[in-house]
RNA sequence: GCCCCCAUCGUCUAGUGGCCAAGGACAUCGCCCUCUCACGGCGAAGACAGGGGUUCAAAUCCCCUUGGGGGUACCA
């Protein structure tokens, strides 16, 4: 087989879609596979709709993906231009190849005319495609028609009989009826610009895709896409037409499921290793005992025989899941890289930080990273260690530290602290034993005050851990202020 | 309306006629660890949509029904 040669085709209409990222990554994947070509493509035929933009934000979040293209835009290649805006006389010239050929025509029926006529079909139950009826206009009749001031459209002229079968990688041969299935769609708009059924064939061939992967909701424009081959006397490509990704409701993936947006995600703090881990597993699945791959893995593994028929829903919570596992891996160093944006974000570290405020962001992240599903949880769990004026949650302070014992119990750990040559467990444990006998308390009703008092919650890493990252001072300070506040409160 | 695709635990899936009284992962629940929350460990519950065939044997093949998805544009 020639050198495998596939492309993924965004119409950058707005923010890349994870559904639009799964097909990009399986390209990717298979193309990385096969040692092929993967070719990006920006399909902005529909002027209204496309911007310059949402170009970069695609860019953006494949890069983000890490899926690298060879050819397109910023990176050139043989087959340029990459973007179809840019491609327009190519489309003219097999638009008017086809004219040539008489497999196309002009069509001077109005738009109006046509869905008049499309739901009088309806209304007979009958198939919704175009009668034909400009197929064969005299030069008189397009003459007049066109002193109406009639703009045309250009039709394919489609096969009047039999079928047209297309042979898919992942569904098998699926067949379409030429006459009831395959109409004479137009190819050409009436304002200059080529239909995506008629572009995307023309491009595809002249950029020897060899294999088209895309979206099941492209299958049934197949058929016809495989007549434009035919009749240009194109190579037809194989196709391979992955499925939907689904919300939880089961209806298509959308806005109003949440984030669906690549972007997003990336900004909510989705690491790209857990995104194209848990993407490559909707649709596609390698054994019954491995969830976690590596993109090399992936690579190594990846092929569309393994790619299943039926739609998938996402799961937002296993991607979340997934995530926390890839934090878990990730060196505190890396961890560090891609935290330290979110707090300084939140004004919890400055701009420029410190070797020893970094030293000191490293342990912090330490007890941190098995707490985190998300990057940006940093600012959430963190907050306190960066910050002395730290809120107190009303309703935890409530809770824990309105007990009868609490002011002594603060007071006394305080003391303790102050002695302290050391604030590890070691010292430490065997000192708040005794106040726990003083007191008559268990353990934890000594360290839930100190935890609330140190930290305004009830959730934080091990209390030592957090005595020591924040050190003497520092916790007898908060101690002190939590006492102040309490008092203020009236709530001791 | 018409056409096409699909159908295993709540979700993603393994399963390609006997190895399946259906396996894994997320989620859920319980227990252990324990100063809270995580992490980790152990365990539980949970599915072959329904009905007909074919076969010695069907989750696996065929048909029908039902359900879900997609297409049917001068969107891509």
């Amino acid at each position: 087989m020639s050198a495998v040669r596939v492309r993924f085709a965004p119409s950058p209409t707005g923010y890349l879609h994870v559904g639009g990222a799964r097909t990009a990554l399986f390209n990717w994947l298979f193309a990385k596979h096969h040692s092929g070509v993967f070719v990006l493509r920006i399909e902005d035929t529909d002027a209204a709709r496309s911007t310059e933009a949402a170009t970069q934000v695609i860019l953006d979040a494949l890069e983000y993906l890490g899926l690298d293209w060879d050819e397109g835009p910023g990176r050139g290649g043989d087959y340029g231009p990459y973007y179809q805006s840019q491609r327009l006389d190519l489309y003219q010239k097999y638009a008017a190849k086809l004219m040539e050929l008489g497999r196309a025509y002009e069509c001077y029926c109005t738009p109006e005319e046509l869905d008049q006529r499309r739901q009088e079909q309806i209304k007979q139950g009958k198939d919704t495609r175009y009668d034909g009826r400009c197929r064969h206009l005299s030069d008189q009749e397009r003459l007049d028609l066109k002193a109406q001031g009639r703009v045309p459209v250009i039709r394919f002229a489609s096969l009047e009989e039999g079928e047209t079968p297309v042979e898919d990688l992942v569904r098998g041969t699926v067949t379409f009826d030429n006459v009831t299935q395959v109409d004479d769609f137009v190819i050409f708009k009436s304002d200059g610009m080529p239909t995506y059924n008629f572009a995307v064939v023309v491009d595809d061939a002249l950029m020897k895709i060899t294999h088209v992967i895309r979206g099941e909701d492209h299958l049934s424009n197949t058929p016809k896409q495989i007549q434009i081959y035919e009749a240009l006397g194109f190579e037809v490509p194989k196709f391979a037409h992955i499925p939907m990704i689904l919300g939880p409701d089961k209806s298509l993936l959308s806005k109003r499921h949440g984030a669906t947006s690549v972007t997003q995600f990336y900004e909510e703090g989705y690491l790209a290793s857990a995104m194209v881990n848990y993407l490559s597993l909707l649709g596609w699945g390698y054994d019954d005992s491995q969830t976690i791959f590596s993109v090399d893995e992936l690579t190594e593994k990846f092929s569309l025989e393994r790619v299943s028929k039926n739609p998938a829903v996402f799961d937002i919570q296993k991607l979340e899941w997934m995530n926390g596992v890839y934090i878990r891996e990730l060196a505190l160093p890396e961890l560090y890289d891609v935290a330290l944006p979110y707090w300084q974000k939140a004004n919890l570290l400055p701009a420029e930080v410190s070797p020893a405020i970094k030293e000191y962001a490293l342990r912090v992240l330490g007890e941190l990273q098995t707490r985190l599903k998300l990057v940006a949880d940093v600012i959430e769990l963190g907050q306190y260690f960066f910050i002395d004026d730290y809120p107190y949650q009303p309703d935890i302070v409530r809770k824990i530290l309105t007990k009868p014992q609490t002011e002594d119990v603060l007071n006394y750990v305080h003391d303790v602290i102050k002695d302290a040559p050391q604030l590890d467990e070691e010292y430490l444990k065997p000192q708040f034993k005794i106040g726990l006998e003083k007191f008559g308390i268990k353990m934890g009703e000594l360290i839930q005050p100190i935890r609330v008092a140190l930290t305004g919650t009830n959730v934080s890493p091990g209390i030592y851990d957090v005595l020591e990252l924040l050190g003497k001072e520092r916790v007898l300070a908060r101690i002190e202020r939590t006492l102040t506040m309490l008092r203020e409160e009236e709530l001791i």
